[in-house]
DNA sequence: ATCAAAATCCCTATTTGTAGGGATTTTTTT
DNA sequence: AAAAAAATCCCTACAAATAGGGATTTTGAT
């Protein structure tokens, strides 16, 4: 029996999910969480066979949380089950340990091919992942004052109005900017709200 | 017994949901699409009573879908089903014709109510929804030429960009870009560019 | 054929962001 | 205590976007 734990902030996404899984015999779906915080408590206290989570998600995003699980449980075999097929995050999330990549509108067939994939030791990646760098072994790392400005620029706000709520200089969030531009491998200011929006969620 | 039809284009998604109402004795999914135009083909081939759709679809989103079934069946309720709490979304879908609005985190449990709920002829608007404001009658068209600019804008391309590949003059793009910005009530790019990444379907 | 809407273009001015460079101070880690 | 990382600030220059104004042509519908 394959002993695993859900993790998605969308629980009719959870409900439908466990509710599939319960015809397959050999997967017993034990723990669902609805964020990365909850995900690693979890995990700690349940220790599943296979982890299977969004990327997306409140307080700890499913990087932070695979980076967390992998260090102190390696074993335990992590899948990212993402909404879009965005190339960084597949390959934050391949760096940060998962052993998966599915994309959600692929149909509950691949999510359990994909577990029974995994369990084995092997690796699965969904086939609509279109591009994904297996050479780059960098790892992009915002610092906490970085991350709390590109939630900002997120909000809408121009550098003038967020050197002004933190107290700061404008030149010192454009350094900021500059460096956050150079960490992603991003120019302009459509990419950078593209990133932002898209992970809308706590950093 | 109510004849239901699903849109949504993540098909795990769809799979989750309609084992879930497999349990319900009243509700019986009788069909399902992954994008507006194909919803809209089966509506006229299955009549259901109610139909569950996402807003963000290929083809023909979740609000052109509704405008066209509610003016070819005015009795069938329309139920939208939305990933993000996106008042302007509600709003419009609400001038479309929907009976109700439910966001996507929401249990299978509040689906179920408020398919039962938009059938009794009533409407059906999740507590979730923050704002939305039911005065306001006025619906946001853009013009074609406006979408097509406004698509190019998400992808990141700048007003000289979208000018050279369109074969008309930077002028003309700004003027689109301002109109666009006037009709949404939008200020600043960064709005602009939200509203064209939420809305990265096709327009 | 006429009217309205859409699409086209230009002007000025200001603000915002990008891209380089360099520099200092504070905090954290080793 | 020394080294590394993070955070702070400034300079110049250029590109891009916003906001206001006005104007003409093309297209579609009645």
């Amino acid at each position: 029996m394959i002993t695993i734990i859900l993790a998605e902030d969308h629980q009719a996404l959870i409900d439908g999910i466990k509710l599939s899984l319960e015809n397959i015999d050999d997967i017993s779906v034990i723990g669902e969480a609805n964020d990365g915080e909850a995900l690693v408590d979890l995990v700690r206290k349940k220790q599943p066979q296979v982890v299977v989570t969004d990327i997306r998600m409140p307080k700890c995003d499913g990087i932070c949380a695979t980076k967390i699980i992998k260090k102190e449980f390696p074993h335990i075999k992590v899948i990212a089950f993402s909404m879009f097929d965005q190339s960084e995050a597949v390959n934050q999330m391949r760096l940060a340990g998962a052993s998966g990549y599915i994309v959600k509108n692929s149909t509950l067939k691949k999510l359990v091919e994909a577990i029974r994939t995994v369990v084995k030791g092997e690796t699965f990646f969904d086939d609509a992942i279109t591009s994904f760098d297996t050479t780059s072994k960098e790892e992009i790392i915002l610092s906490s004052r970085e991350k709390e400005i590109l939630r900002l620029i997120g909000e809408g706000k121009t550098s003038q109005e967020i050197a002004e709520q933190l107290f700061i200089g404008k030149s010192t969030v454009d350094t900021h900017r500059k460096n956050i531009l150079k960490k992603m491998h991003i120019h302009g200011k459509t990419d950078l709200i593209r990133f932002a929006v898209e992970r809308k969620y706590e950093f």
